[in-house]
RNA sequence: GGAGCGGUAGUUCAGCUGGUUAGAAUGCCGGCCUGUCACGCCGGAGGUCGCGGGUUCGAGUCCCGUCCGCUCCGCCA
């Protein structure tokens, strides 16, 4: 029999070969007795024509379906080209077929299987292998297996070995929620799933492996985005004997093969860095799309000078006041400046003060806004030097705590790029974000808290400063930013005993606490554990990005709803009484309401 | 835990301020057509308006509750 031809391989020196291809029916013209079927496999469509030789074939021809799966046997010939349409892919080839086999017959599928998707999430997920058969999430699945293979031979290549972590883990409740899985041999415990391969990385680099890599399935209890499902993968790896440095230039290698093999495409490394601080300073938000301006200025010193209220008592008591320049701003209508300011209140600001500035030249006169009247002439003018307005802008200003104020003015000022359509799709705006703090505050709990994780080396400079001013202390960790889209992260860790007692200390984290949720690790750190750091990617995040889709869930071949359940499997489910029995476990149906 | 949007034919949606028999497109079924490709033409079937309650002479439409999908805040070391 002749060897079996894919749709998509079709090509003009194929004509007059026989071939024989299997495949979907996607349509069906039966045009007076000549019957057209467009056919698809994986890799593309094409168009089967049916003489009507016999009777009976022109029948089974006739009655063939939307996604019924045939086999068809036949010869490759060229069409008319007045008969070509440039805009299908069904190309300039056909197969005239001699024999057709009916493999298996379709029911009329839910939902229209075409490239373009008209079908709702909701249908899509419950007939996800139908959702899959659809060429674009065909090439999503084909990406991302493109991309995985890229990381993998890149890694090799660079002498990372690739090495399998459990799934079956210790809980240790720091952190995300975790995944629990109830031990049947030991009633009453459980294991937890791995929120990341954090600590088992870390052993093997006190076990010697020196280059660890792992394309990693990872787990959180948390509650679901756009860009967050309960398991993702990461892309993992781990070196000894390293600087961040080095890190972050195998990352660049990394990411660039990836890159090259997904799209295509050429990086140019190394990615420029940001300080935490400055990154915040300038742009709000740890993770600054660098592809336009619109960048704040600080007032605060300023700010310090006026009777107004809403900008007086931060300015002087601990908090920020900034102001968005937004360029040709003050055409914006009352209407979307509204719009702004519920979307400002989102972030937790309670107004959105602004001016427009009509004539820089006429203060207060060119200046149209309601807190003009607040503020002094000196002022007005000095504020209009100090962020280069110029006639048409519109100022948007934040005050209140510092926190507050760059959450809102970070993602208005996103918004707003977006919003006035300030980004350069051509460009990829990567940039590392560094010198992270080592500590955030918690308030709730009134302790430091670790801003990556516990294991993150502290910044050999401020290290002395640990106990009398950990939050000054910072990080040896570093955030990999790609179009205002935190991809991926690592640190270099800490090696020694002493200093991780110490971080514990600083996150108030009792020696039996540490012990308890960390001993292995703690005794391992004990016997020469090697310098050593990593990193890891949201290898979703990264394909999502790659393919402009709206959400992670594209690039994952069975996804979960955002209330973390399989409508197709119908997954979370209850489970046997005796199953239950058998784990030692009672379900406390009052818990249930 | 909170905010918002959505749920009407197999599917995607329309249905204004409550008012007679709930529409369109597409898909599906039947017929016609010898080169179609968003084929065309003729005909047909197809709806517990997510679910429960309330207001009303009357509810797809208004109110309350609830379930499901999506987006976001909190959360995600």
């Amino acid at each position: 029999m002749t060897q079996r031809t894919y749709c998509g391989e079709f090509r003009a020196d194929h004509i007059g070969q026989s071939v024989r291809l299997c495949g979907w029916v996607q349509t069906n013209r039966d045009h007076g007795g000549v019957v057209f079927l467009d056919v698809r496999d994986r890799s593309g469509l094409v168009q089967v024509v049916v003489h009507p030789d016999t009777p009976e074939m022109h029948k089974l021809a006739h009655s063939l379906r939307n996604q019924d799966v045939i086999e068809v046997a036949g010869e490759v010939v060229p069409r008319s080209p007045e008969t070509v349409n440039p805009k299908l892919d069904t190309g300039a080839i056909e197969v005239k077929a001699s024999v057709i086999h009916v493999l298996n017959r379709s029911e009329t599928p839910p939902f229209q299987i075409e490239e373009e998707c008209d079908a709702g999430e909701q249908h899509r997920l419950q007939y996800r292998y139908l959702d899959l058969r659809r060429s674009n999430m065909q090439s999503y699945m084909a990406l991302r297996h493109k991309v995985t293979h890229a990381a993998r031979n890149y890694l090799d290549e660079q002498g990372f070995l690739e090495v399998e972590t459990p799934i079956l883990n210790k809980s240790t409740p720091e952190g995300a929620r975790d995944y629990l899985v109830p031990s049947r041999i030991y009633p009453g415990e459980f294991y937890a799933l791995p929120q990341s391969p954090q600590i088992f990385k870390q052993l093997l680099m006190v076990a010697g492996m020196d280059r660890y890599y792992q394309i990693a399935r990872c787990f959180r209890d948390e509650d679901l985005r756009a860009d967050r499902q309960p398991e993702f993968t990461q892309v993992d790896l781990e070196m000894s004997f390293v600087t961040a440095e080095e890190v972050m230039a195998q990352a660049e290698g990394l990411i660039a093969a990836m890159f090259e093999a997904g799209l295509g495409i050429r990086l140019n490394l190394p990615f420029p860095r940001i300080a935490y601080h400055e990154a915040i300073e300038r742009f709000g938000l740890d993770r600054p799309d660098m592809r336009f301006g619109l960048e704040h200025v600080t007032i605060t010193e300023l700010m310090k000078r006026v009777e107004f209220k809403v900008f007086r008592e931060p300015a002087e008591k601990g908090g920020l006041v900034k102001v968005l320049r937004v360029p040709g701003g003050a055409a914006l209508t009352r209407k979307q400046i509204d719009d702004y300011t519920d979307f400002a209140a989102i972030y937790g600001a309670k107004g959105l003060a602004w001016i427009k500035v009509n004539d820089v030249s006429d203060v207060p006169g060119g200046l149209q806004s309601p807190i003009v009247k607040f503020l002094p002439e000196d002022v007005l003018s000095e504020l209009l030097t100090t962020c280069d307005a110029e006639n048409g802008d519109l100022l948007f200003f934040g005050a209140g705590d510092a926190d507050t104020v760059n959450d809102v003015l970070g993602h208005l000022r996103v918004k707003l790029g977006h919003d006035l359509d300030l980004i350069d799709g051509k460009e990829h705006g990567f940039v590392w974000v560094v010198d992270f703090p080592m500590f955030g505050w918690n308030a709730d709990e009134k302790r430091p808290e670790a801003l990556h994780h516990p294991f993150t080396a502290p910044d050999p400079e401020g290290v002395a400063m640990l106990e009398s001013d950990p939050l000054s202390v910072l990080s040896q960790a570093y955030d990999l930013v790609w179009n205002g889209t935190e991809i991926g992260g690592g640190s270099i860790r800490i090696h020694d005993r002493e200093t991780q007692s110490r971080v514990f200390q600083a996150l108030k984290i009792s020696e039996e606490e540490a012990e308890a949720k960390f001993g292995f690790l703690l005794e391992a750190l004990k016997y020469g554990a090697p310098p050593h750091g990593g990193l890891a990617f949201g290898l979703d995040r990264v394909l999502a990005l790659m393919v402009d889709a709206d959400s992670i869930r594209d690039v994952i071949a069975f996804p979960k709803t955002q209330k973390a359940a399989d409508i197709m499997c119908k997954a979370p489910s209850g489970v046997d009484e005796a199953q239950l029995r058998e784990l030692g476990l009672r379900i406390r149906r009052t818990q249930l309401q």
